[in-house]
DNA sequence: GCTTGGCACTCGGTACAGGGGAGTGCCAGC
DNA sequence: GCTGGCACTCCCCTGTACCGAGTGCCAAGC
């Protein structure tokens, strides 16, 4: 009976600061939300959340703020689900609707999310890792010199340019191609590499030289780690603390190894994963949490967006915006 | 004679608020340059300069600070070029170097700049305008569907999917990409364009769909406003008036349009151009300047990069280090 | 005529004290 | 177990006083 209602109280007061940005009281609380208690009684239920460390207070005489271990009870236990609106809806699929290529997928979804959420919103480009194969091309720049394109199903291109010993003729470099094409495409990238590999070591004059570099290509895992962020100026809402909230974080959104850790592994569709204050990979990052969810075609996960926020932000609206932005763009890729 | 020494005030002034950020006072103007003059002197330069709109008081009773006129005056008659250090000049060639292709270059002279400045940087992408075609390539993914890619001279790679009403056979498709290539490999894109609208209406089953999408690639200006930035983190040094200082840049740096606009047409290589203030085509961006200058092969001004920052700046050093990346990123895009 | 030292004045910043108010903890009573 | 009452705490705002950096001006000097 009691315990029900503390918990009523903790949920109260996480709505009432992300609202406010200010401790609450416990005779605004009563004010506020039909507790239907006193302020005294409630007074007795902050004390006792306070003894477990889910509020705390900035000073003796002020209200409560919650702490990250509150903010993760209300996230766990507490956040309805907060559908969006039919209007919101409609804005997200007519967004994301006219998308022309891959980039222009990521930086919609990028833009999309940060004026949902008003957040910082990430998104990683689909890994290659489980991406097919469409097609290689090669292209005479000069006689020994040749233009290796790799496109893959997820619509992105790879190219290197290649330096050969010898110069090449025109049905060499045809008879090149279609080994190559008939080696990699329509292959997952880990098993066109080990074909690639195999004719590496065949005799032919130049193959030897060119499906190294194909291979390097798409093995390059610095296209695996591309990211697109979108809606920093968000940040300017921090209001207070800026030095120590928002120039750690301006830092990791520059450095797209440190935001992959962030977003994490990508939680499987439909999930979407929370993390608070210090609970994720980074120091410094106190006061910010991040939310996240993994998206690709068929529902299978290839990548992760997200936002980064505040600790002290709307959860169950945010986790609803981005469980919908993954949704639609799974979907936009599964026509693709 | 007094003419003079009220320049070599005004120089000190803007040298000692770049480096402390504090309005400077005529006494200790005297103690850290050796002007030979009294404070008094000084003073007296102090109001005269101020008269004339180079100087202005954050309060009747407390130092001057340069105004946009006066960092203007600064920058055209008095900086002095600070050259580069050998290591620094080194630094830049190492960074550089081992770029391997154009993203790869565009986004290590981003990092390059904004570390080098301690600003925000800017560089945008070589434009479509003037680099040529290099070759066109038609790869069928099902009989009625072509993927049709274009590789342009700055190494940029566009790629369209076609559907095509009815299906295509090999000996069709080879006929077709010769001629594609024949009418638009070499010549710069806006001939290539026209060459190709040509063939939009030659009778050829699908060479009218498979042009048109082509032409559309091409003249896809949405590319030619690519821009990289880095170095956001440098705006947690700002420090105060973050509201009002920092949110408008935030708000630029991800319309990339308006970017563009910053940046401003490119002036030729060698120039750099400094925009002071409320000079500047932005509302908003009273102490913000940007320094930029043109870049491209064979010093042709292709693009432009440069970096933003508040108007109280090193400028002699921020101007070298901007046009040493430039000359850098050129001579590389020589080579290649 | 420019430069200089002197001097009164201005004004932001800080330190300090006092009062108001929001909020708490505790206790006795229901 | 809930409630009203009450004393207490402590932030925050305001007003006052003071200090110091800096200025403007003036009269004297080179």
């Amino acid at each position: 009976m009691q315990e029900e209602r503390r918990i009523a109280v903790l949920r109260a007061i996480v709505q009432d600061y992300v609202a406010t940005e200010e401790p609450v009281g416990s005779k605004a609380l009563v004010e506020r939300h039909s507790l239907n208690v006193s302020p005294a009684t409630v007074r007795n239920d902050m004390a006792a959340l306070e003894d477990e460390g889910y509020l705390t207070q900035p000073h003796t005489s002020a209200g409560r703020i919650p702490t990250d271990k509150g903010y993760r009870l209300f996230v766990d236990r507490l956040g309805s689900v907060k559908p969006l609106s039919a209007p919101e809806k409609r804005a997200i699929a007519s967004f994301l609707d006219g998308a022309v290529d891959l980039d222009d997928v990521v930086s919609r979804s990028v833009r999309l999310l940060s004026q949902l959420t008003r957040q910082v919103a990430v998104v990683q480009y689909p890994t290659l890792s489980r991406s097919t194969v469409r097609h290689v091309e090669l292209v005479a720049l000069a006689p020994d010199r040749l233009l290796v394109i790799a496109i893959l199903s997820t619509g992105r291109v790879e190219q290197r340019v290649v330096e050969l010993t010898a110069p090449v003729s025109d049905d060499d470099l045809a008879r090149l191609r279609s080994r190559l094409n008939l080696a990699a495409t329509g292959e997952v990238i880990a098993e066109a590499v080990t074909a690639l590999k195999a004719l590496e070591d065949e005799p032919g004059e130049h193959t030897t030289a060119v499906a190294r570099v194909l291979v390097e290509a798409m093995s390059d895992h610095r296209s695996d780690e591309r990211v697109a962020v979108g809606g920093a100026a968000n940040l300017a809402r921090y209001g207070d603390s800026f030095e120590s909230a928002v120039r750690p974080v301006l830092e990791a959104l520059e450095e797209h190894v440190v935001l992959l850790q962030l977003l994490g592994e990508a939680s499987p569709s439909g999930t979407v994963t929370v993390r608070i204050g210090a609970e994720g990979p980074i120091e410094n990052f106190a006061s910010t949490s991040v939310v996240a969810t993994g998206y690709g075609p068929h529902d299978d996960a290839l990548a992760t967006l997200g936002i980064v926020g505040p600790t002290r932000m709307d959860y169950p609206g945010t986790m609803a915006a981005v469980r919908a932005v993954a949704r639609y763009v799974s979907r936009i890729l599964d026509e693709s």
